[in-house]
DNA sequence: TTGTGAACGTA
DNA sequence: CGTACGTTCACAAT
């Protein structure tokens, strides 16, 4: 609200302010680090926030241009036809920029065949008629014509958009000379260079101003051009439709229909959620404070969601025996919610959509409801593994697991972290789940209870599954869900470690570490933190005066491939000390947090996120057991410390060799990639005698080293440049060899390129199974945007695809082994790789299980080959 | 105290 | 200018 009580409509051309900000910010300092510049978001923002903050509108909207086409270019083709196509490094930039406008619940504007100030000139116009002061932001001169005692222009200025002008209708006058109505007059004599409308020759402001000033208007100057002597008058006379014509175009239509008028564009608070996750997507910091100080927020609370339609229902707290005749009186699908205390079950709630029930846990309970929970009765759970686990631990198997919408969520948007069920609410029924403040003693709002939350679990399942496609369902049934029960039993059972062995190593890498660092302060003269990449740089940089490396964000990188490189150009004691003090000290990193994992059974029990990659694959947290090393010698010791635990006889190790040059031959249908898998043959002699045009005999170690790296690099969309850099060849011999590989190999390469070409179409990837990987970026003007997406859109399926033959292995071993009443169980998972921890006298019938379930997990067209180890430890049992 | 980037371990 | 992860440390911002 200004001074004199009228509300404030501000709007703005978002297209002519974020162009400018995109040229005045250097790109370098506004990226991603996945490649999106956001330089022009940033700066448009960043000035709109200011605007917003210094004038207090009370109405707001942002405009856009649709495309360059518009009724002008109809009209005069040549219109801004010498403008060069604005740079695809900014048009990227737009949807985003939209993106961020939403969240903060600004209303975006754009309409086909007419330009943004078109609409802001309607705007203005309907503004000013209904009573509101009005601001037009906008960065094309042309808007000066909209400037009257009502309508203000802010223009940036020609240092940069931060710099606004106020041009009042004495301001213009003063600038021009002329009331802001005859400013189109003054432009169309003098012409538009940046948008291709010449005007008469020889005439600029001065002379269209004089003469407009004379004659007082544009028609009676154009009537009475006759009279006008000397080499302008001509020219005047000789361009009088050009003149016409640049009145025509730059006249702004005062008339565009709008859906909304200025009175439906009262500002809104801004969606705090949703405005810190598009901005925590452009790694925009220092932004958010500004933005929340400038606009109202929605406090972050229920008033952002809509209201439910409808309440949750009101538990019934019953006793074991009412709630076990509660479910069975029941037809159809259940919600079960544990809420868990220790890892064991604390609260049971039970929902159905318009009813539920819930108790407290107890052996009554337990016994009640044991056999229902055990039985094939339809239940839905929202994120069941670690519920799963408490029910185990009590002693319960939970049957008829039909639906977790956490797995479902994450099937259908793997990128999207929706941790909890509290996520999908927001998401799908864009509801807030109701959630007990941590901070307070006594919460103002109350959590849902289990059974409420099972309410919830149900309407969000319905949601998901309407979006389901069928193929990505059957992923869900026949893989995750299975896979979920298999990992639960994995966790709890978690794989014995020696602390002796860790601890003993610990100790000597220790004396190891802190003996090489004592060398190395020896070399430079003073004491370092060796573990600080700031302090690295200014002793190699500086005091020793090393060539500069590659740059990351912060300086430059000193990095092992990196020092190794130093260290040929440069040699110097101090680097080979830094790469030993680094593997000595990363290397008792690793004991550590394995020896703090170690439980009171002596066994690590981690943690597998069965929604923790985008391709399929699992991971493992807490520790992580999938990243324990074995390049080197000392790891060995590492992997020694993992036996076989007490009351089992040995560790058995089984995996999977080549298996994703397999899928690759299988999904390319590549002859010679399946002879090679079918011939018996060494995979990477085979293709390097057909590479190198040799006998398979002749294959050299180099040889085969070259074919191998680019049979693997080809799973990740190595380029010849990788290659070169990874064999430390010239890129010259890089492309030769990925000629000759594809001359001999092209069905292979045609898959590749076809897989994204497909993923283009479709926007998305799929396994062998069914399941998807989404990707909007193949599309992106962004160059790095869009050739990352593209590698990854080759990698997915191939490394899905492995990932789904895993899971089906792993849980076909688990169901036979508990099956064929073994006692014998998988233990970890580590993608190509399962160890089993082999009961006394069970060998011969788990070699067997684990040998052909692995084998048969799916049929390809070329085998899949599993190697099996044993031993006492992963040392010996692995190879 | 919390978040981020560099570095590095695995498949 | 090679995909997919998790953990650790130092450091800066809080």
């Amino acid at each position: 609200m200004t001074d004199s009580g009228k509300p404030t409509l501000l709007v703005v051309d978002g297209h002519s302010l974020a162009y400018r900000a995109f040229f005045a910010l250097p790109v370098d300092n506004f990226s991603t680090k996945d490649g999106q510049h956001t330089n022009g978001i940033y700066g448009f923002l960043s000035m709109f926030v200011n605007l917003v903050k210094a004038e207090r509108p009370t109405h707001l909207a942002v405009a856009f241009d649709t495309s360059r086409h518009s009724f002008r270019t109809d009209e005069y083709p040549e219109y801004k036809a010498n403008r060069s196509e604005s740079p695809s490094e900014f048009k990227g930039q737009i949807p985003l920029l939209q993106d961020c406008l939403a969240a903060m619940n600004v209303t975006v504007l754009t309409k086909e065949g007419v330009e943004a100030d078109d609409i802001l000139a309607t705007l203005a116009t309907q503004g000013a008629d209904q009573g509101f002061d009005v601001l037009v932001c906008s960065g094309d001169r042309d808007t000066i014509q909209l400037v009257t005692d009502d309508v203000t222009l802010l223009y940036p200025s020609v240092q940069g958009v931060s710099q606004l002008k106020r041009y009042t209708p004495d301001a213009v006058v003063e600038k021009y000379g002329l009331p802001p109505a005859n400013y189109p007059d003054i432009a169309a004599l003098v012409g538009e260079t940046s948008d291709n409308l010449p005007g008469v020759p020889k005439v600029g402001e001065k002379t269209a101003v004089k003469w407009l000033t004379q004659y007082g208007s544009l028609d009676a100057l154009l009537a009475s051009a006759d009279k006008i002597t000397g080499v302008v008058g001509g020219n005047l006379r000789d361009h009088l439709d050009d003149v016409k014509r640049n009145r025509a175009l730059n006249a702004l239509l005062r008339d565009v229909e709008l859906p909304v008028g200025p009175a439906e564009l009262a500002m809104q608070p801004i969606d705090a959620q949703a405005v810190r996750d598009i901005f925590a997507r452009l790694e925009f910091r220092t932004l958010l404070p500004r933005v929340f100080e400038a606009m109202p927020a929605d406090g972050d609370d229920l008033a952002a969601a809509s209201t439910p339609s409808v309440a949750a229902p009101v538990p019934d707290e019953l006793d074991a025996d009412a709630l076990a005749a509660w479910v069975a009186e029941r037809e159809g699908e259940l919600a079960v919610t544990f809420t868990t205390e220790g890892g064991l079950p604390a609260r049971i709630g039970v929902a159905s959509r318009d009813a539920a029930a819930e108790a407290s846990w107890s052996g009554d309970v337990a016994t009640a409801l044991r056999p229902w929970l055990e039985s094939d009765a339809p239940k839905v759970v929202a994120d069941a593994k670690p519920q799963v686990k408490a029910l185990r631990r009590a002693g319960i198997r939970l049957g008829g697991l039909v639906f977790d919408p956490i797995l479902a969520g994450w099937l259908l948007r793997p990128s999207f972290p929706d941790k909890g069920l509290g996520d999908l609410v927001d998401r799908y029924l864009d509801e807030k789940l109701p959630e007990a403040d941590p901070t307070q003693l006594v919460p103002e709002t109350e959590g849902a209870t289990p059974a409420q939350l099972g309410w919830y679990t149900l309407r969000v399942t319905d949601e998901i599954r309407e979006e389901m496609p069928a193929p990505v369902a059957s992923v869900l049934d026949d893989i995750e869900l299975p896979t979920l029960d298999t990992l639960a039993d994995m966790e709890l059972a978690g794989v014995a470690i020696s602390h002796e062995k860790l601890s003993a190593f610990s100790a000597e890498l220790a004396a190891r570490s802190e003996d090489i660092a004592q060398r190395a302060y020896a070399e430079i003269g003073r004491e370092v933190n060796l573990g600080s990449p700031k302090q690295l740089q200014e002793v190699l940089f500086e005091q020793l005066e090393l060539p500069k490396t590659r740059k990351t964000k912060t300086g430059y990188s000193t990095d092992a491939a990196v020092l190794a490189d130093l260290q040929e150009s440069n040699p110097h004691p101090f680097l080979d000390l830094l790469l030993q003090h680094r593997e000595a000290t990363k290397l008792r990193q690793i004991i550590e947090s394995l020896d703090v994992a170690i439980g009171d059974d002596g066994r690590a029990h981690t943690t597998y996120v069965q929604t923790g990659s985008q391709t399929g694959r699992l991971s493992s947290t807490d520790p992580n057991l999938q990243n324990i090393p074995i390049r080197n010698e000392e790891s060995h010791r590492i992997r020694a410390a993992f036996e076989v635990g007490e009351g089992y006889e040995t560790l058995l190790t089984a995996d999977y060799s080549q298996i994703e040059m397999r899928i690759m031959a299988h999904l390319s249908g590549d002859e010679g990639l399946i002879e090679a898998f079918n011939s018996g043959e060494d995979l990477h002699r085979f293709v390097g005698a057909r590479v190198f045009g040799v006998e398979p005999a002749e294959v050299t170690p180099a040889m085969r080293t070259k074919v191998k790296a680019m049979s693997y690099g080809l799973v990740y969309g190595l380029s010849a440049f990788g290659l070169s850099k990874q064999l430390r060849i010239d890129q010259s011999e890089a492309k030769l060899l990925m000629t000759e590989y594809f001359a001999r190999f092209g069905a292979v390469r045609d898959y590749l390129r076809s897989a994204v070409q497909q993923a283009r179409i479709d926007g998305y990837t799929e396994t062998i199974f069914g399941r998807r990987r989404p990707f909007p970026d193949l599309g992106s003007p962004n160059r790095v945007l869009r050739e990352n997406a593209e590698r990854a859109a080759l990698n997915a399926p191939i490394q899905g695809s492995a990932a789904d033959i895993m899971k089906l292995a792993l849980l076909h071993i688990h169901e036979q082994l508990v099956a064929d009443g073994l006692r014998s169980r998988v233990l970890l998972q580590i993608h190509d790789e399962l160890v089993v921890e082999v009961a006394a006298g069970e060998w011969d019938a788990v070699e067997a299980i684990v040998r052909d379930r692995m084998g048969d997990a799916a049929d390809l067209t070329v085998p899949l080959d599993v190697q099996i180890g044993r031993g006492a430890n992963w040392d010996v049992a692995g190879h």
